[in-house]
DNA sequence: TGTGCTTATCGTCAGAAAGACGACTATCAT
DNA sequence: ATGATAGTCGTCTTTCTGACGATAAGCACA
């Protein structure tokens, strides 16, 4: 500690704010609501809100979360002190589709909100295709957009987010962009059970290119704790019936599903 | 933003805890302060201090790592945001080592500290060899520790850390062993000139197993911009002299230097 | 009942990359 | 000179990857 006076330390509020991400229709899309109020009244931004006094970081993150698409929070238990780099917090809805929820960075530039010091400890949640998003809160509508649209290299896009937002969103969406590299997240963008079509639709949507359906299929059925076989069948992709997977055990994939380069 | 009343906002502390590492006699090795007051009196711990009214988080892990380490903190400029994902700060030293600062993760457990809600944003730092480090603010003293013997899957190796440090500690480890296998992080704990040896060193220290040098000589070498010959050779390591180096422009290593699996 | 369309899955082949390891080089200490 | 130490270049084998041919098994529709 600095020589600082810690007894008149300074207060800040403290707030989470959530990179809500799905694939839907082959495109990531982020979760975006409209702000009712100042600043930035009628600006879209990240769902968030306000640590409680009593409430962790991932706590919180999970409450929001709940309240912004009624996924029902459920913390991994005797997860020791929140905030871990470590794997994140398994989220499940109505219908037990898996969810995954971790924390991101913290941003603090003392203007970035005009009210006060807000220090923001952004979260990242990965989601299956949810039905669309209930409005939660104080915020007057909710969506989904393209994440494509709203952090593309020419910023003319679209609207820009409130405050930091359009920074948050573009690390969590690299953020996510890598981590399906070398872990098995791509998953939890998955229903619990998947066919290796669906699967690679994924990653075809978080990375926008194409990858080649036989090298993909070949590759991930031979990582091993990746993918395990449910030994039904579906042919909701259309065509000849696909296998259904569910996620294995493997957090870590060795070896990792390397983006193709330029 | 949740119908949580933020006029009404709970006040937190925030602080930011420094991870600094660097590879001293082929270990890898984690600076840490011993308190002089309670709570904790007498425990080591991470250095760290609260942030200032007017401080961005990346602003205030520069001043502190400043403080304790002598190290001159030289921000990138027009940065945007602070806290980002992006790549980090560079810091150097009265002898412009080079150094790198980023942001690791926060952690708010609302009992990690007794006294009151502190939120803590953890920064990592890659440091190269340092001098002896000088106690700065109120630590009544400073040393290099091992990081092997902190974050031991035994906890018997030694003293705990105050607060949740020695989870920080784990946390910031595992980054910097995952970092440099997909980036060019691993020339942070080198000097600015040093030789391929030297770094292998580095991925020797860092994750603890011994490469074999001639097949690492041939990926390094072979990895475009990871490494700029300068022209000049030493015989610093003994034998044979070795070609000096210094870190080229790539920040993402293509292919990646997969650490060896169990 | 085919025919065609779609997606799944298996196989082949060439080139790149990685691990194991031999061989040679250039300096220093003695 | 001799040995010790460390750097650098090659070789060989195995594994991984990307490109792509071929077959399988459903569905829609004539």
């Amino acid at each position: 500690m600095s020589r600082y006076d810690p007894s008149a330390f300074p207060p800040f509020a403290v707030t989470v704010d959530l990179v809500v991400l799905t694939v839907r229709e082959h495109a990531l899309c982020a979760l975006l609501v409209r702000r009712g109020e100042p600043p930035f009244q009628g600006y879209w931004a990240l769902p968030g809100g306000f640590v409680r006094p009593d409430e962790g970081l991932a706590e919180a993150a999970s409450r929001e979360l709940s309240e912004e698409t009624g996924l029902r929070a459920h913390p991994t238990p005797g997860q020791g002190a929140d905030g871990a780099v470590a794997d994140g917090v398994h989220v499940v809805g109505a219908q037990a589709a898996g969810a995954h929820l971790e924390q991101l960075a913290t941003y603090g530039h003392p203007q970035r909100d005009p009210r006060m010091r807000v220090v923001s400890v952004a979260h990242l949640a990965l989601a299956p295709d949810l039905p669309t998003p209930r409005p939660g809160g104080d915020a007057s509508s909710a969506r989904w957009a393209p994440a494509g649209e709203l952090i593309g290299q020419n910023p003319a896009d679209g609207v820009p987010l409130a405050f930091d937002h359009g920074r948050i969103l573009a690390d969590g969406v690299e953020r996510a962009r890598s981590k399906i590299e070398y872990s098995s997240l791509a998953t939890a963008f998955c229903p619990p059970e998947f066919t290796v079509g669906e699967l690679r639709q994924v990653y075809e949507a978080v990375w926008g290119v194409a990858l080649d359906p036989r090298n993909f299929h070949r590759k991930v059925t031979g990582t091993p704790g990746f993918l395990v076989p449910t030994g039904g069948t579906t042919t909701r992709q259309g065509g000849r019936p696909a296998q259904l997977f569910k996620a294995g055990g493997a957090t870590v994939l060795n070896p990792p599903m390397l983006r193709p380069e330029a």
